[in-house]
DNA sequence: TTCGATGTTCGATATTATCGAATGTTATTC
DNA sequence: GAATAACATTCGATAATATCGAACATCGAA
């Protein structure tokens, strides 16, 4: 037999992960359409959870969403990510440079996560949202992550089936692990409209005092304001941050990452 | 027979929360010894939420910590109460105005919840953690929430035993369902140093579109910093902040709160 | 190398989560 | 305002499963 997993707490989480996609409030109904359970065992999980904070009901309509409790063990899970704490003086710094948004994420199984952003002056800005995740394949932070992960890491994580999202986005493996390569020497990663029509993105790593990747910055802009001329700055600017906040993780020498 | 939690969900709940207090990692043993459960149980439990990124091993000492997926979470928990987002600007303007700190809080099963705080410019700050809660009897926050509550929830709430912090905290039931009295007459409530010495709040509360108080804000600073003089001063400001958040809450009438 | 301490796996067992049916509850329709 | 409908919630029997203790594995220290 593989793991044996507790199917309860499985299930628990599956019903806590369903408020994630989209809507905010579930019924016990629909809990128990998405998930395949009977609507009495549903109601067992659900208000199990609710005890414990991890759920509220609304009286109103008697519907469920996410409970405070999350709130508060999110935001302990904060704190032992000092990188946050470090990144965002350089992050702020960046914004002021570049006038554009800036991003701070972390890998985290295979995917990366958004830990911190500023959004620049301009009217026109990416829509991103601190808690969220995206793929490693079509986006400029991934591409900095993956670049820098061990051989056999990069092969698992470019195993699956990868989504398409624009016709840029690149789904051939090969083709991606030659761009890894040149990633590699340049030190950071560019995405061009791989993962949203019109949005640009130029990312570096962020090293840990192992010399581990663990995360990335990335400025992000329409793609119209991040042309030929200016593209030089923007390069030198996210790199320059990046390097900043991995010296001050512990990350000794700037040019050995494996 | 009472309600018919299930078990397991309850410990996984369980072992989750030891995380907040105190520590950031546990072993295995340590959390087994903590709740009275056998290692092979609890080793499961772990296992499960590791596999569903509520917890994670430290692959050098083998301690596991808390996961992104409550970061994730929390973060959607956020996204829920725009209270937050209405406050801040008021809050903003808040602290510019006194020159101290100025926290948001939310009413949450029988207790307060710091959901959003920005610090005064002095050097002499007060300590505070978004995300961390605050017991209601003897916080400038937690007595304008109970001061508009109902007779019987104030009961209620009222009935357990109730911490002593300092000298000045107040655990007799007549005496503070007095006080509560006039903090409903005047529209804001004081905590002089019955949580902390040298702590002095004001705070005022926030209702509703329907009425009902969700939560407060308060102006904390040391004590010396609120003298006769200056108090009138912030009473009036933090009436008005939270009036206005209150406002556009949705709250209509400013008079009738019950 | 041995020992001790802790993490992990295994199998038998009794506990417990599960389901379907029955019962409440609330809103809606005529 | 009764009748219906659409849920949420409770209940009880049953089979599934979480639990524990013991055995095994792993790692560091002596």
């Amino acid at each position: 037999m593989t793991e044996r997993f507790i199917q309860s707490i499985v299930r628990a989480a599956d019903v806590l992960e369903l408020f994630l996609s989209a809507h905010q409030e579930l019924s016990v109904k629909e809990i128990s359409e998405k998930l395949g359970l009977s609507k009495s065992t549903v109601h067992g999980i659900i208000k199990t959870l609710e005890f414990r904070g991890y759920l509220q009901q609304n009286p109103d309509d008697l519907k469920y969403r996410l409970g405070m409790k999350l709130f508060e063990l999110g935001n302990r899970v904060s704190q032992q990510f000092d990188i946050g704490k470090i990144a965002r003086p350089v992050i702020k710094e960046l914004v002021e440079k570049l006038k554009e948004t800036v991003h701070l994420v972390m890998f985290e199984r295979g995917e990366v996560i958004y830990i911190e952003k500023l959004d620049g002056p301009h009217a026109l800005r990416i829509y991103s949202q601190v808690g969220k995740r995206a793929p490693i394949h079509c986006t400029g932070v991934g591409k900095a992550i993956l670049a820098f992960q061990a051989e056999k890491e990069q092969e698992q994580l470019l195993a699956g089936e990868m989504e398409t999202f624009t016709e840029y986005t690149m789904t051939n493996k090969e083709e991606i692990k030659k761009q890894l390569e040149s990633i590699r020497k340049q030190g950071y990663a560019i995405d061009d409209e791989e993962i949203e029509l019109g949005l640009k993105c130029v990312a570096a790593p962020i090293f840990d005092h192992k010399g581990k990747v663990i995360g990335a910055i990335s400025c992000a802009a329409p793609k119209m304001r991040i042309n030929e001329q200016r593209l030089k700055t923007v390069i030198k600017g996210v790199k320059q941050a990046a390097n900043q906040i991995s010296q001050s993780m512990g990350y000794k020498d700037v040019l050995v990452h494996i």
